[in-house]
DNA sequence: AGTGTAGGCCAACATGTGTTGACATCCATC
DNA sequence: GATGGATGTCAACACATGTTGGCCTACACT
């Protein structure tokens, strides 16, 4: 069965992003994408050029963040707990970035402009002149990438047992107080559930 | 000049911890080790058998977690926040697991057993028995790895720009919350420095 | 039927890697 | 000073990988 380029284009590529996502840059070989893509690794030059640029167009990743000015602004915390989760389930982009990004400088710098280049400008619109934006960005990343680190790729088993549910309860307020509180609001630990 | 077989294999063990560190597992080659201990690479493999068994050696780690009983209840989760800060950046065991866990399944094990086996037990001892331990254990293990990621690894701006008391101030409420609150407790953003 | 082109495969090359075994060199001991 | 073991080097092997160029084959069109 012969098939178009397009679509040896797409198996190629799909097959890419799965074996980038678990396996990272380096352990993820051409020979083993074109095999999973039913393909010789030849095709794979042919189409992409070099690894390199396979790369480049299997690790295309947008956060998609919603705007935060249409939600109630006491919400807004869990909204963005929700949103990351269902971003990070539904699209495997993530996991590329961050299996390979930990020892690639430019999968690093690409995170560094997504992080400050889609989240930054969100979270300006929302918050507190007082406290730069820049680093409410940075502390919801560090909650929210952490939590990808552990609940995908790590396995922590008491972190992958959570329900959506649970980690939006949990996160919920963690970002909410990166986002539009400040440092020193002290947690009640007084009501029980 | 010749060396004493400890001060080679420790030469060796240096060397091989920073370039792990630095490049991950795959990356980090005998040859680049052997190069930066002054030695010839087949040394390596005389001291340490292969590259497998120099890795163990090499991302031996604990997190030295301290007794947190004797620390008063409201002040758990800032104490916590300023232990890691100090562990990450006395010890380079941590980068050493961060960038290889996420592409070495036997090191992302490792990284269980740690948090799961040193973590857990330390908290039982200080938290509510409605909430299980092991879910505040990997709680607080998502906020503490994921700003070793972005301090350390991907090295986000705002985030290195952080002091280490910025840090214990941001994170000491988050980890104060996951140690001994709910997950409902609401943030008051109320009071503003 | 003939033919050109796009899709696909095969064999090979250059390179870098972990690893090994043979050889060299220093130093303590007799 | 001779000897033997510890310390170290060298060259090479076996293997996997990214990459390349040549060749094959099916299909559309005349």
């Amino acid at each position: 069965m012969r098939r178009s380029s397009e679509d040896t284009k797409a198996a190629i590529l799909a097959a890419a992003r799965e074996r980038f996502a678990a396996d990272g840059f380096q352990a993820a070989t051409i020979r083993a994408i074109a095999s999973d893509a039913g393909i010789d690794p030849a095709m794979v030059m042919r189409y992409f050029g070099n690894k390199e640029k396979l790369f480049a167009a299997a690790a295309d990743f947008d956060l998609r963040l919603p705007d935060l000015t249409t939600i109630p602004r006491d919400e807004v915390g869990r909204a963005l707990a929700g949103h990351f989760m269902d971003r990070w389930e539904q699209d495997e982009g993530m996991m590329i970035l961050l299996r390979t990004g930990v020892t690639n400088e430019a999968v690093a710098e690409r995170m560094r402009d997504i992080f400050a280049g889609q989240l930054g400008p969100l979270i300006a619109g929302i918050g507190d002149a007082a406290r730069p934006a820049p680093v409410r960005a940075g502390l919801v990343a560090t909650q929210v990438l952490g939590m990808a680190l552990c609940r995908y790729v790590l396995r922590l088993p008491p972190v992958v047992a959570m329900s959506r549910e649970d980690v939006v309860d949990w996160l919920g307020p963690t970002l909410q107080r990166y986002l539009v509180g400040d440092a020193h609001t002290a947690p009640s630990a007084a009501s029980r559930g």
